[in-house]
DNA sequence: ATGAAAGCGCTAACAA
DNA sequence: TTGTTAGCGCTTTCAT
């Protein structure tokens, strides 16, 4: 149990100055190569490691990023995270994660206990309740206050800041013209997260596709909710009474229970019915067939997001030059669509 | 861009000293009420924030914990992370993230860079990589400095510190009689992670429980493997070559590979086969049948972890006084497995 | 009731 | 080549 050195104690131990001491350690061309060796000899001995706050409230930078999340318990989001984790610790940065459960009283509160000295910028994904209030003041005065800010994934125009992002409308449209071009006729649109604005653009994307197509858009094929509760129901109710060939789910949830529900009214997938998912999705690869899907590319939207911050952070960018990247989508072709044989 | 206010600053404008500042924002008696007044509206408006990195600074105490994670693109692991946060945040710490990916480079580099005043403890689970080379000074240095250690899931005997683990023996043994109980004759074993030691005492578990029942373990129905490659093929040799009705499978990967094999030999689950799998996993509740798993309670598991290292980093409990704390684990019962029918 | 000064661990400009 | 000093932002004795 021996406390950590400092180098004042070093200095003490072999009757030198302080500065000596931090001169030696940090290779000064000041210091003779004897005196060098000597404190590095006996720093090494005794473990000496600088106190990263010491150096932090000195040079006004703590590399480490606040990463502020919706969830973790949700494939997109870790993968997310482990794309900013990996870049980050690779230019030397740690992270602080913060997880709002979608609260907007936690986000607030998170960047407001962080935006003091501890962070140099903050990477996050606006919480649902924090984009229905529309309330957005803790991230206008963290960049008030000139701190780096990335948004990924679900932003909100009213912050100007840098964004990655996802084309929603445009990906929803492939997705949707994608079942269509496998010989879908009916198509139904199920979606748990009509609260958020991300889940308003893929509604959008479906809608434009089919119109585009010709299609007209039938509302007893359209589910959109702000829940997963009920949704089993509501699922039913809506084979009940449509005769449906083609399901597009824009999220996790509304993935899982359509698969289950598809499933227990015996019908074939994807014979009888086509299901598109999104990435995000606790299934795909592993699900009961494979499950066609939207591919999000989390970890990239993570990376990218981290170099684009850490950028910002260390001044390879003008601070004030904001931009929205938007991260390709893939659609990843399993088995619970029909290959394509129309050519459109 | 006004850049953050600090004390000197205010003391400045107001023409008052430093420390009447310093006094006056922690409400001391030894200010009057009309200068307190007049800070604290002065230092309100200028939204004057303590610069926490000179606090740490000074008290030797951070408020933030590392937490090292092999992972967290694994269900069980993000929830452990939840759990750590949320009792972190209600009790007023942060948490730094670190992913090790299983390496042990990554694993000692984080440590050796965290432990240097950014952190007052340690919650860690072991990485594959450091459990198999049995390198453990990283963690040893860190409790010879005094460092609070939380260890969970994955330890090890030779790292002296607390721990919060499952009783991985005990669990295996009641899911393998489980599935006797319920009438399966052929009881296969399928773990992925056979590299690591919970997986060899689940294996454990699994093989007392036949033994206990006076079943023989057959090696043709254990697949012990170190990684999910060429498992697909490995199942279905099993299944071609045995009459198999029930299948234990340890982990995520095993579990959703296993159901994908019996799915796409056309066996009935759970007339035909029986599958119980550990909660880790990517499918459980929504996959198709849902899935009977052991439950990890792997939340629960973070926050008995935050808490104990929250303790002992206030001293509430003795910085040596060192206890394993075993998480129950429950058995959750969904369609994959048959009822009981047997009382043992 | 207010202020001066030392110190947390370190760096860096300046002096010797 | 080495040491002195000031300062990063703050708290906390100890004067005044």
């Amino acid at each position: 149990m021996n406390k950590r050195i400092t180098i004042k104690q070093i200095a003490k131990a072999l009757s030198v100055s302080i500065s000596t001491v931090s001169k030696a350690l940090n290779d000064s061309y000041e210091i003779s190569d004897e005196t060098k060796v000597k404190i590095q000899e006996y720093a090494k001995l005794h473990k000496y490691k600088p106190n990263s706050l010491a150096l932090s409230l000195q040079n006004k930078k703590t590399k480490t990023i606040g990463v502020i999340m919706p969830t973790v318990l949700n494939r997109f989001f870790a993968r997310v995270l482990n794309g900013i984790e990996s870049v980050a610790a690779e230019k030397g940065y740690n992270i602080i994660t913060c997880i709002t459960n979608e609260s907007y009283e936690k986000e607030m509160h998170t960047i407001d206990m962080l935006s003091n000295g501890t962070i140099d910028g903050f990477i996050a994904c606006l919480s649902e309740e924090t984009l229905k209030l529309q309330k957005f003041d803790h991230f206008k005065n963290l960049l008030e206050e000139g701190t780096p800010l990335v948004l990924f994934d679900r932003v909100d125009k009213n912050i100007e800041c840098d964004k990655v992002v996802i084309d929603n409308v445009k990906t929803a449209y492939k997705a949707t013209r994608f079942l269509m071009k496998t010989g879908c006729k009916n198509i139904a649109f199920v979606s748990t997260i009509e609260s958020l604005n991300v889940g308003r653009f893929r509604a959008k994307g479906y809608l434009k596709a089919l119109t585009k197509y010709g299609r007209n858009p039938d509302e007893n094929l359209i589910i959109r909710e702000e829940s997963e509760d009920n949704l089993t129901e509501k699922l039913h109710k809506m084979f009940d009474s449509k005769k449906v060939d083609g399901v597009f789910t824009i999220d996790e949830a509304a993935g899982a229970i359509t698969l289950q529900v598809i499933h227990s009214r015996g019908l074939k997938i994807p014979e009888d019915v086509s299901i598109i998912g999104f990435t995000s999705g606790i299934l795909s690869k592993y699900s009961v067939p494979p499950l066609t899907t939207v591919n999000q590319f989390g970890v990239k939207i993570g990376e990218h997001s981290a170099k684009r911050l850490i950028d910002k952070i260390e001044e390879k960018i003008e601070i004030d030059d904001f931009t929205t990247d938007i991260i390709k989508t893939e659609l990843i072709e399993r088995e619970t669509t029909k290959k394509m044989f129309i050519e459109f």
